[in-house]
Parts: C-alpha cells; sequence; structure tokens
DNA sequence: GATGAATGAGTATTCATTCAT
DNA sequence: GATGAATGAATACTCATTCAT
C-alpha cells in the first residue's frame, strides 16, 4: 500500500513526464529533463520509480485508462453496433482535442520506447485488446444484418490507423478541424461497414 | 561525380544502416552498430557520409523513390480514378511485401528521427506530396462522379493512414495475410468514395 | 547557491585543469587529462561544469582576478604615476614569480583558447581593459609633465607585451632571473616614458 | 635532389598551409582543411611531406628565412648601432606590414605548435639565435658608448616582445597604424638604450 | 607521382543508474 | 523520504596516417 504523499509524489512525476515527452519528443526525455521540469531533484525519480522503463510503463497505462474510461461509456450507452461504431470515432476524437499533451506523450512512447534489443515496447502488439473490443461491435453488427461481412481484423486495424492518423495530422496542423475529420471519417467507416441494400 | 568504388561503398553502407534500423529500431542504430553490420570501421560511415544526418537522409530518399518508382506507372496504367486507387493500394501492398526490412527502416526513421529540439524530421509534415496525389485522384473521380462528394484531405489522410497501419500490423504479425489485407481495404475504400446510386 | 562540496569540487577541477594546461599545453588539455589529472571520472567535470567552455572560462576568471587583486592596491598606493608604474611591473613580476603554473596556463589559454571558426577567446581583443588602465597612468603622468608625450596605446602595448615576454622567456629559462628582469624592465620603461631634462 | 615538379608542389603545400593557418588558426589547420585549401587530395600533402611537423616546419622555416632575409641587409647597411637598431625595428615593421598572412600562420605556429608529449615546438627557446643576434648590437653599441650599460639579454627580450606585440596588436585592429607604432617603439627603445649625456 | 579509401584512437558531451548522506 | 554527487558506457564526429592502386 503506498502512502498518500508517495501517490502525490508518483503522480506529479509522471504528469512531469508526459508534458516533457508531449514537448520534446521521447527520445529527448531524459530523467534529467523529466526531473528539471518537476522541479526535483533528479534521484527522486529513481526513487519513486524501479527505473525509466517503469516510470513510462505508468505513463503509458494512466494515458490509456483514462482515454478507456471516458470512451467506454458512451459507446455501451449507443443502441446499436452502428450508433456504437459512430460514436467510439466521435468519443475518441472529442478526448483527443481535450487532451493534447497526454495524446502527444502516448504517440511519442508508443514509436520511441524499445527494448534494449530494439523491439518497440508499447506497439501494435499491445493494441490486440483494442483490437478484439472493436471487433466485438462488427461482429454484434454482422449478426445483426446491420453491418456486411467483411474481415474484421483488417477492419479495425483500418480503423484504428485511421483514428491515430488523424490525430497525428491533427498535431501537425493545429488548425486542422479534428471534429469534423473525425465525423467525415465516421461516415466513411459507416459506409465501409453497412450492409448492401436489399 | 562520385567514383565507381565510392557509389558502391555508400550503398553498402546504406543498406547496412537500413538493415540496422529495421532490426534494432532507429534509437539504437547508431553509426556503430550500423559499421559493425557492415563489418567496416566506424570511420568509414564519417568518410563517405558528411554525418549521420545524410546517412539517413539517404537512406529515406532511396527507399522512398524505390516505391514510387514502382508504384507511380501503375496507378498511371489505371483506365479511370476508381480503378487507381485500388491499383494504388494494391500495389503499395504488393511492393511492401516484397521489401519489408526496408519498408521497416522507412517506418521507423519516419517516427524516430528527429531535430535537436525533438521535431519529427521526417514526420506527416513531410507527406505534403503523398496527400495532394492522392487528392489528385480523388478530386478527378468526384469531377467525373463516380465518387461522391467528401473532404478530400480527410480521405487521403484516413486512406495513408490505413496503409500505414496494414504494414505495421503485418510486421509484428508476419502470418498476417497482407495481400488479403489490401485487398479488403480497397473494397472499403472503394465503398467510402463511391457516389451513391441514383 | 551552491554547497560547500560542490565549490570544492569545482576549485578542485579548476585546479587539475590549470595544472593540466600548464604541463601539456592547451590543445592536449583534454577533459579526458584533466580527469585523470583530479582522478576522477570524466563525467564528473561534466555534472560540475556546463562544458568544456565554462571550465575553461572558470580558470581564466579566477586566475585573472587573483592578479588583480594582488597587484591593484599595491600600485594604487603609489604616491605618483612614476612609482605606480614601476611598481606595477615589479608586483606582477612578483605574482608571477609565486604563481608560475597559474600564468602558465592562463597564457596557455589566451593562445591557445579559440571559437569554432579559430577566432582567439581570450586573446588581444579582450585586453582592453587593461590597456585602458595602463593608459590612464600615462595619461595622469603626462597631464602633470612627469611623463612626456608619447602614444599611449602603443606604450600600453609595448609594456604589456614586454612584461608577457619576460614572463615567456622565464618560463623556458627557469634560471633566468625573473625578479632582475622586471627591475631593468622598469628602468627601461622609465627612460622611455620620462620627460626630457628642462 | 629534388626534381623541379617536386619542389613546385611543395611550394604550393607551403603556401596553401601558410593561408589555412593565418584563416583558421593552427589548431584548426586540419591536413584535410589545407589540402582542400590547396585543391589537391590529402594524400599528396603525405607523399610530399614525412608528416605534418615536417610541413609546419618548412613553413617556420620558410618564412622565418623569408624575414631575415629582407631585413638583415638593411640593418648591416647602417653607419652606427644606434642606427641598426631603429632601422631593425622599422624593417620589420614593414615587411610584417607586407606579408600580414605569413606572419599571422607563424605567430599561430609558434604558440600552437606542441609536441607529443605538449612542449612548444617553436616558442621562445628556439628564438636563442635571434637573441644573440640582437646582443650584438647592443654589445657594439656599448662598446663604444652610445648605449649605457643595461642587461643584454633583457633588453634583447623586452625588444623582440614589443615587436611580437605591436604586431599581435595590429592583427586584431587592422586598422591601427603599424608603421608610426614602429616609429615609436623605436623611439622607445632609443631612449631605452642611450647612454646619459655627460 | 598521385589518389581515394580506410583506419583507429581521440574529441566533448549525454545519460540512466547507484549511493552515501 | 529526498538529494546531490559520481560513474562509466555510449553518442557522433575529427584527424593524422597508411596503403593499394
Amino acid at each position: 500500500m503506498r502512502s498518500f504523499i508517495e501517490q502525490a509524489r508518483r503522480a506529479q512525476i509522471i504528469g512531469a513526464a508526459i508534458e516533457t515527452i508531449a514537448e520534446h519528443g521521447y527520445a529527448n526525455a531524459s530523467l534529467a529533463r523529466i526531473a528539471k521540469h518537476a522541479d526535483i531533484s533528479k534521484g527522486v525519480i529513481s526513487y519513486h520509480f524501479a527505473g525509466k522503463e517503469e516510470l513510462i510503463e505508468q505513463v503509458v497505462t494512466q494515458v490509456f485508462s483514462a482515454i478507456v474510461e471516458e470512451v467506454a461509456p458512451r459507446v455501451t450507452a449507443a443502441p446499436g453496433p452502428r450508433e456504437a461504431l459512430r460514436e467510439h470515432i466521435i468519443a475518441v476524437g472529442e478526448y483527443v482535442l481535450a487532451h493534447r499533451t497526454q495524446l502527444m506523450a502516448l504517440s511519442e512512447i508508443i514509436n520511441g520506447a524499445r527494448s534494449t534489443e530494439g523491439k518497440p515496447l508499447y506497439g501494435i502488439s499491445s493494441s490486440e485488446d483494442l483490437y478484439e473490443s472493436l471487433e466485438l461491435y462488427f461482429a454484434s453488427g454482422q449478426d445483426s444484418g446491420v453491418f456486411r461481412h467483411f474481415d474484421r481484423r483488417v477492419m479495425a486495424v483500418t480503423l484504428q490507423s485511421a483514428i491515430d492518423g488523424a490525430f497525428g495530422y491533427w498535431v501537425v496542423h493545429p488548425e486542422h478541424d479534428l471534429a469534423a475529420h473525425m465525423t467525415e471519417l465516421a461516415d466513411h467507416i459507416d459506409r465501409a461497414v453497412l450492409a448492401d441494400p436489399a
């Protein structure tokens, strides 16, 4: 059981890590820079986290679960798979809009963090859960005849990539209307999954 | 004018860089490791390239132009925008299948290489050309009434992301049938862009 | 605010730098050599100083201000410009005799330290203050009629060069009587500046 | 016996070395840079000179003997030691004015070139000849009673330093009137050496 | 005679981690 | 709990020299 002050320190450090990574990129986010940003000594990080790996892992889990926490209930509340799919896209878009820094950090980590042998630590391999949950909507829609037949994994990868890509584009072009982009994307996916009219 | 042996060495080093980056990731691809992989002294790289930046730049341009060289003619040969779009997706998929290592290296560089201030060197911002060329198909199809009206930039970003995502998924899951994936993706896009029947 | 131990380490490193530079010359005084001389790890220097530049800068300011601190009061105490001039030469000579290593290091730095483009970092251009202070004596002596009319900048450059030269000769020929040299030099300068008898 | 073409090549390389050293400083004058400046391959230098040391040595000898060649006859032609001394100063000044680059290179080498152990290669220790020749004038003047009694070595060091200092100042301040400076310096030295009137 | 290629030791600097206080 | 200090390996890059062609 962690003490309260311990938890507060960890939260503070995680927050500083997020901001530092978002601003300078994963490769340039040394512990020294994160510590400086948090206005604490370098040693504090080592004291509260087993190593850099654990800190990064905490950042990922925290950001990731925050998204799920917000998006999941909205999707669940949708009346059917078609609406759920649309809601998923829109909800993620809104979350991203409101938490740019966190998502930038997450994105940085996902394609920057590597094991000592060079393998991605949080890459696509760790998105299995995500794909599976998307596939549930697809299956449900296909079973009820609303969606046409298609490979669910391919669609899941396509959708997830398109969402990531929208975010990535918006980060580089902040004037881009992300909400409208997501609405358009929802339309495209809708057309791609919908069963042909009899 | 570069001597023949000079060109050969540069090609060898570029090849070694591609393999090293693909295997160990961009961040772990130090000049020392690349040199070791090529079984040459570290200094040779410095001798033939102005710096790491130039080497990476050469890798990017080489891989990138090789793709364009193969894909472009096939797309151009398509009878109409709808076929061109499908051909683009299929052709890229086939190229990627045949040149996994090169594309992995390219992907690594694109989301790993940063300027000293942490900004991506070859990121989305440099994909503008790519987006614009995709938009040309879309515009052509829309003008002829084959494609429905949609935001061309959003569709370009979506398609490109979906292609990248397919590749990324296949890298992690080499048993995944990439060719089939691309065919499916082509179908999805086809449905997303096609004009509604009168 | 620097901690005590921090100050001590910095002083130790500065001391090691002075000795290393004096012994091996500026060009051969790498951080590695300085660290070895101080019997510490290379990283310690980087930890306590922003870079080599800052270390060298500290050496220069420290040695330089130590000289001024000792020489200035003695000169100020002189009854007139003629005596002040003599006292300046004698006092510098005595200081140099007692701090050979430090002065050798200073001299090494002054004509060894270069910017990346090759321009001296602490060269003659930064001696402006020194020349101006010498010119004040000359002006004072000329105004009171003790000194004859001469170009004050030329005399300042000449005097400073002669002092530097005496030091340089003594470094190479340690058996040379530097004190006597300085007394002679004071006589020469005295003759050079004195007004002709009526 | 060196062939004509061999001599020409050596002269070309020496010239390039002089210009490179004068422009970029001794420390930044790598063989690569010198070769580039001469528009020849790096290997050529190694072919014609045993090593960097020999090249530098040749530069020093060449520049140095060129000065002596010009100055010596003018001094020898002077009617007496007093005039010879003045002529020495003026002649050196004029030579320096007309051969700035060569002298800058010489100066760079004198206080930049070091043996592997860090000892100066062309420093004061190698000026013994120069001092001795100056001392001859002084002795001659003292013997004839024109000059007062003073330590000849101290005076030689002083004069030589003052000349070097004038040059160094002029390099940094090219608008400085070097000729006038030398005339003033000649006056100062004259006063310093002259016997007191009976 | 001349060249371009290659080497290996050397440069300053950065960094995650460890540890005594 | 927290800190500043220290480490040692790793980074890209430079350079004088050697050598086969």
